[in-house]
DNA sequence: CTGAAAGCGCTTACAG
DNA sequence: CTGAAAGCGCTTACAG
């Protein structure tokens, strides 16, 4: 099979024109004349020719191609991240590789060698929950080569990043089931090294102070991995208390969501005797029975966000700031789970 | 910031070797001595020298990356898909960049001419769903670059094909409603313009036949893009007929999901008083109540085979294949949602 | 075991 | 408006 690619060259011989000139009129320069910038135009679709985008890269250094590393990409969060960061990508011509970590530092290590190796011009990453250094991200500062850090960033280091304010959030989520009559509220907690959990606890404790609620330990529940079996099991626990809570704040949805059924299941009725509010906006909040409480985290806006930061960050080469921080809003999302004031819908 | 990489001359010129040296001790050619092969690894680690893989492709014609095309990336089915790729290929040195189509003819049309310029040497994709012609494929055939197609695949056009057995899936589980002792089973069907839901619409029919049951048309509800409210229009139209089915069967698991739920509410009991059988083991499959009995149509492992698939015909360059179908296994994942028999656990 | 040389397919500063 | 020339950083067939 004649595999073997039309060139600038080949082109050029047809025409009896320059390489010079078949590369300006293909790429658009201002200086080839319309009738030579036709002529070139058709000949190249007569023979095929398609511009070899690898060796135009090689000679720019521009490769006009992005990095992702995301623990998993199974997990819907990351993936709406993805979807929001390959749009805005696309629509400014750059490409986007994807690697996953697997939640292994050594392997997130290994990632960033082979995306320097690639050039990549720029890096989104959601770190491993095994990450606790951050050298491996020096060389591309190093490079100029900008890093978006979001979901899990980096703690006492200098980056940029997209967040959403975690404490505040959690607040607005706690004061909600207080404002809807709860006056014993649980929470059950994700991994308090990871610091987004950490904040998540704080805005619930922040909420409880602020309305003269006591903070009850023995209502703070923490997880490793805010698994569906996990809020079973604290859900379970809750149970146990001498007095139930009447309302529960969970840091994510799968353990909101296995609490509920646990309490149906139990027949505690919900919202009525414990009102419920997860975090993250999963599509399941809308499908279980009640509709979940939330706080819509806003994944693809995230992932649009990190991938505008960063392509303003490449083409931006000599500009002042060194690291931006972008913080997103937030929203409640009412639905029944947490609806004890019927006549209450917007507080 | 002095951001120039170290490259091969650098080396070579800090070590009196030439770059072919360099070039050959880094890739580890065995032609190169132990004792030079030390020296060039410790100066390369001390200069921090990385080999530029642009120009490594560039110069062999290799670039190591593929290229996936999906109409959303997320579609849990799709990251599911993504992920087993990316994991097969990582362990082969591939890289792995990632387009969504949105389901638009045109910008797959658009995609297929980027991956070409990109020179990708295999593609991945699930065509979208406006597509009809398949030409724009044809360049890659031409220039030996393999493509794989999945889920959504090409008809009357010669291809490589990952798919699972759509026909033989609806059979079954149709059949092990038939088994639980159900005799008016309703069929929750997807776009009859899609192949694949044409095949479980036949399975369906299929097993009724063979049970000698009746094919009702009234029991036979299309669905455009079995979303969870068209399951929900679905579920109200065979409550609404004169005699209601006691079995039904959905080309998804949303559409069964929501039909669950209308029943619950119409106080119509599930499985007792109609059994439910979903299509793709979605994990909502696992946590509503009762748990969804579904086909494991098994996304990642799709990924997995299609990766590679692809990089076996990336490698063998000259083989006699032109093209291969791999049909994948499916499972019935029975739960409580289609469970009349409590002895019958295993067929 | 090592080196000199050519070249992959573009782009661009320089010249006219 | 067009062309000649150099070069991006590697790899590899050829030679010794």
């Amino acid at each position: 099979m004649g595999n073997s690619r039309v060139t600038l060259k080949d082109l050029a011989k047809e025409l009896n024109l320059s390489p010079s000139t078949i590369s300006r009129a293909i790429s658009g320069h201002p200086a080839i004349s319309d009738a030579t910038r036709k002529l070139v135009q058709q000949k190249a679709d007569e023979l095929g020719f398609t511009p070899n985008s690898i060796a135009s890269s090689f000679r720019k250094k521009k490769t006009q191609s992005i990095g992702i590393i995301v623990p998993k990409i199974d997990i819907h969060f990351h993936s709406l991240v993805i979807s929001g960061i390959e749009e805005y990508a696309y629509s400014k011509g750059y490409n986007v590789t994807i690697f996953q970590s697997k939640d292994s530092f050594e392997r997130e290590k290994e990632i960033t060698r082979i995306l320097q190796n690639r050039m990549v011009e720029g890096i989104i990453i959601c770190l491993s929950n095994e990450t606790k250094s951050y050298a491996h991200f020096k060389k591309f500062t190093k490079l100029g080569v900008p890093v978006i850090f979001y979901d899990r960033v980096p703690t006492n280091f200098n980056a940029n990043k997209i967040v959403i304010n975690d404490y505040e959030s959690a607040f607005k989520a706690t004061e909600h089931l207080i404002q809807q009559g709860c006056s014993r509220i649980a929470h059950i907690a994700g991994n308090q090294s990871t610091h987004i959990f950490k904040d998540r606890l704080e805005g619930y404790k922040t909420a409880l102070k602020k309305h003269k609620l006591p903070i009850d330990p023995s209502l703070i529940l923490e997880t490793k991995n805010l698994t569906y079996e996990e809020g079973a099991e604290c859900a379970k626990k809750m149970l146990a208390l001498p007095e139930s809570p009447d309302g529960l704040f969970c840091s994510n949805d799968y353990t909101a969501i296995s609490a509920i059924q646990v309490f149906q299941k139990a027949h505690i009725k919900v919202p009525e005797q414990i009102a419920v509010v997860g975090f993250s906006n999963y599509p399941i909040s809308r499908v279980i029975e009640p509709n979940l409480t939330t706080i819509n985290d806003r994944a693809f806006q995230m992932g649009q966000a990190a991938a505008s930061l960063l392509i303003r960050q490449i083409d931006d080469t000599d500009s002042f700031v060194e690291f931006e921080t972008i913080t997103l809003k937030t929203d409640l999302v009412v639905r029944a789970s947490s609806m004890r004031k019927a006549s209450d819908t917007k507080l």
